[in-house]
DNA sequence: TTGTAAGCGTTATCAC
DNA sequence: GTGATAACGCTTACAA
């Protein structure tokens, strides 16, 4: 067994409460002197405080749960965890992830997490979404990130969709671009969202998009099949309105225009610009030529949602939306 | 605060002790009927176990810490916990990962965890490297996942990155490719033993490679820049002997060797079929043509660390290499 | 089959 | 400044 308070006590010939005072009673008045020779004899004896015990008192441990809606798989999801971690950190807490995977529904996950007494519970959604939370677990979760809660119970962040589209369109504009395509992504909201703030932008500068295609999703079919996103964009560089900008819904839809535009015979950014959402690098920086994209603000929502959970700032269910950030590289 | 198990035993009129065995001492005899009814109050109250007492009392949480070398950013890494998570909840137990970045050290990362008084502590890297654990920190250490200590005094489970090579050069060779490059990841241990597999298997067949060339790492440079393979390789298909398969590092470097090969006017497969390690799903099932590749053993690492941590068979020390697994796509 | 008492390591209360 | 003592919620040992 684990080195304990009295065990310090015998040893240093103190009273328990002493050793506990003299080791993590920050103000708590004692000589230096006492202090520094428990401090000593703990650090030899190699005592590493025991968080459960603490907890039972407390009743709470110094953590932070994260329930997240699918394993954690995709790269700036982990953008989440680490926004969360550096701010729970700072408030000497550990964050906790559990992951929602296969047929486990919400309700058995969170009894899971609660039955670790978490100071806070965080729901994060890989992509961003709407969710149903039943209305006993809803009191539960302090703060939703990556996505909203149907019923508006639980203060959520989400990433700004809508101006992010609404900003790299202006960013094509202003590089001259006039005859802008979107390639989207079909049924998610971000797509819909960012297809938004896509017409948006161009309306406010009194121009039409030139289309507007559905990507299908290349999983839909198989890891190896050629998604429709090629034959889409081979359709559209044949048309007499040619763009000369084509936004994608995301970076992996980039990455299947880029292949179409090639095949094409189609310079990038020469005959035709191209930006995107995501800025999920590994693609992003390494396709030719590197992507102009829309970072999802993913860090800044986990660290918000750390600071919301920990100052007890999630009474209010508010929406509160997160900006992107531009990230030029030279596909414009 | 919450529900506890007085609490319960107030409401059906029995002793605590009797409510711990209804709800928790899974084959203690008492009546169904004493033990539904409480399980029933139990439900009605919405009581959810306080592991943290429980911990107290047994000594240790059902928790496996792990230690992350880095933040877990890389898509496949995540892997690993998906690997540790599946196995240890068929434990009743959960993960809890915690993150080594920035300057922590090691030491103080895994007293952090040690805290939380896990049953078992994994140490997981980023990428297949050796580690140096302090003497007095390895005893804490139950296994080392995707890495190996340096002094052998940690059970350690690791890609066989050799064995991979091997095979997948002899499915080049098998295609009928003879004249085999090879674009190395420069000073990483994979790359170093993946190069060793490559020449061992060519010398089995009796060819010899066409060239080892050493990638630049993008990220060296910057984001934006682009790398020296694309140079590289466009010398190597200058040369009057051009190889017709060009095996890459990984597949980042594949994505760049794409690059080149296109800028060539190069066709793949055709003229040269590519292959490479690592399985990044999003690069490789993206890339035109879809990447040849050998994934990554990440996920049988976990659940098997998990495995050994549990059932306490990480006393001897040895080192344990994992397949790799071919996953055929079109670029061969 | 159920109850009682003790104990896990910590912190809070209050007395000295 | 320091020390008893109780308490947190749970499990174990033992008694009924």
């Amino acid at each position: 067994m684990a080195v304990s308070l009295s065990d310090i006590a015998e040893r240093a010939g103190v009273s328990v409460k002493t050793v506990s005072n003299a080791l993590h009673g920050g103000s708590a008045r004692m000589s230096d002197d006492t202090r520094a020779r428990i401090k000593g004899i703990a650090e030899d004896l190699g005592y590493v405080t025991n968080l459960a015990a603490r907890g039972v008192r407390q009743g709470w441990l110094p953590l932070i749960g994260v329930i997240a809606d699918e394993l954690i798989t995709s790269p700036f999801a982990t953008e989440i965890i680490r926004g969360l971690d550096g701010a729970a950190r700072s408030a000497e807490m550990a964050v906790f992830a559990m992951n929602l995977s296969g047929t486990r529904n919400v309700g058995s996950v969170l009894e899971e997490v609660r039955r670790f007494r978490p100071r806070a519970i965080a729901f994060a959604a890989m992509y961003h979404k709407t969710v149903e939370l039943p209305a006993e677990l809803a009191k539960s979760v302090g703060v939703m990130i990556n996505c909203r809660e149907v019923a508006g119970r639980v203060a959520s962040l989400v990433p700004d969709e809508e101006g992010a589209a609404h900003e790299v369109t202006r960013h094509l504009l202003a590089a001259g671009r006039r005859r802008i395509a979107f390639v989207n992504l079909p049924g998610l909201l971000a797509g819909e969202l960012r297809e938004k703030g896509f017409r948006n932008a161009l309306a406010d500068a009194g121009h039409a998009p030139v289309a507007i295609l559905p990507a299908v999703r290349r999983a839909i079919y198989s890891d190896r099949a050629p998604s429709l996103v090629i034959d889409h964009v081979a359709a559209l560089m044949r048309r007499g309105d040619r763009p000369d900008a084509i936004l994608c819904g995301n970076d992996r839809v980039a990455m299947e225009v880029y292949t179409a535009l090639r095949r094409a015979g189609v310079s990038i950014p020469g005959d035709v610009a191209v930006a995107s959402f995501d800025n999920q690098v590994e693609i992003a920086s390494r396709l030719d030529p590197p992507l102009t994209t829309m970072a999802l603000p993913h860090r800044a929502m986990g660290r918000l949602a750390a600071e919301m959970l920990l100052s007890g700032a999630c009474s209010s269910p508010e929406l509160r939306m997160l900006p992107f950030q531009l990230v030029e590289r030279s596909s414009i």
